[in-house]
DNA sequence: CTTGTTTACAGACCGGCAGTCGGTATGTAT
DNA sequence: ATACATACCGACTGCCGGTCTGTAAACAAG
């Protein structure tokens, strides 16, 4: 009863809640995060959370959609915007994408390693669905159309769209590891690893799409530098 | 006291636990799993079970271990055993496999269902880590191997492993998906589904390591008829 | 056949968890 | 002022994973 009760419009609370919830994640795995932690750090009652969520999973349903909607939406909208020939529009989505990321890059960061953490599957399962969702079918219209234009020459359009998205999903766990090597100390290393993978997923995908390399273009390495120089928070210990 | 007091070899015990917990498995995600239940269809106590076992998640982590042991060990193997060149090394490491694969379709089958199931996160992240463990290695070796000896002309060794292996992860859910079709009567749909697949594998296969389509090759097409033909039980319904 | 020791097991018990419920405060419309 | 809707509270419940104390079976030694 002493505590002062705070009654706020019911979107604020919820996001409210939500970003408690996202917090607790960036250091705790989905099944160490308790409602009771859950109320504590969006100081609210357990009558109150239960207003708002059905349970403990709505909440990370939600927060799933939360941090996957920024990036995809993104994508979403640069994919609309490029014009030109299959092979144009494919660079042109592939440096809008990299220009993006590589200016969230904390915020990447920081998801990627919640999801990559110890007991996590859930929530790395869950974002796994939600960008298959909405990724995949972007990288199957990009695909479709290249092969409609004779542009590109693929195996096969959905099995070619599954793999550019999955050589896509394990870019930044590799980045990461690179800035890891990096505040090791092995600069050089680190660099080049960065630079390694970035040449090799566009020979790949030049590869599965059929082209000789250097037809679809990543942006500039230069421009990956910021993977590197980025002040982050939150760095592992 | 009147329940008779059963007393089983260690090692009699724990793979009694662990058959209880793979059979609750098939028709309920993990999480549901509860060890009272687990208890009842071990027929031991819960002293018993503490006994064997340290954690709930041990046992998962024990089911996990020998639901993809035989497989891998399988595969382990059958590359240990194949000879010649590097493209015929590859064609005979896909047709071991294949064979036995098709040779364990059932339980493969119920396997995957399990990994599959909603709310089965942690078990598909786990199966997929161990399978990454061992089976990983195998194809950077075989890809190695071709590199060195100048059959294959691979973009990049360990992410083109990592993308053999992750259509082959594949596979088997895509059968399934035909097996179901297969079952509501749409048999040449299913039948197709399959032979697809089997090409476009073997296309991207092929694509990836560099060499002209038909160089590596998979099993004939008919063997894996064994896919829709084998009786198995527990469908889903 | 005793005795002692180890190992497999039993089941009462515990702390903590997600989720519920009756009730209370805080608006907003009439 | 009255009535209704909505945001919120916290005691409570039921269950679940895990521990603990104790007991019965197997085995070894004398």
């Amino acid at each position: 009863m002493n505590t002062k009760r705070h009654r706020m419009a019911a979107d604020d609370r919820r996001s409210a809640i939500l970003d408690a919830a996202t917090t607790l994640l960036t250091d705790q795995p989905w099944e160490d995060v308790t409602v009771a932690g859950l109320l504590d750090a969006a100081g609210i009652s357990k009558g109150g959370f239960y207003h708002h969520f059905t349970s403990k999973d709505d909440v990370l349903a939600e927060v799933v959609l939360r941090l996957s909607d920024a990036s995809i939406s993104a994508g979403e909208d640069s994919l609309s915007r490029c014009g030109g020939t299959a092979v144009e529009r494919f660079s042109a989505f592939l440096a809008h994408s990299a220009r993006w990321e590589l200016s969230h890059a904390a915020k990447i960061a920081a998801i990627v390693r919640m999801a990559m953490m110890e007991g996590n599957g859930p929530l790395f399962v869950k974002l796994g669905e939600e960008s298959a969702r909405r990724c995949l079918p972007l990288f199957k219209a990009l695909v479709r159309d290249g092969v409609a234009q004779d542009a590109f020459c693929v195996v096969d359009t959905d099995l070619t769209a599954e793999l550019l998205m999955h050589i896509g999903r394990m870019r930044w766990p590799t980045f990461l590891g690179a800035r890891r090597i990096f505040a090791d100390g092995q600069r050089d290393a680190a660099w080049r690893m960065i630079c390694d993978r970035v040449r090799v997923e566009e020979g790949l995908t030049n590869r599965l799409l059929g082209l000789e390399s250097g037809t679809v273009t990543f942006p500039p390495l230069t421009e990956y530098w910021l993977v590197l120089d980025a002040e982050w928070q939150n760095e592992a210990p």
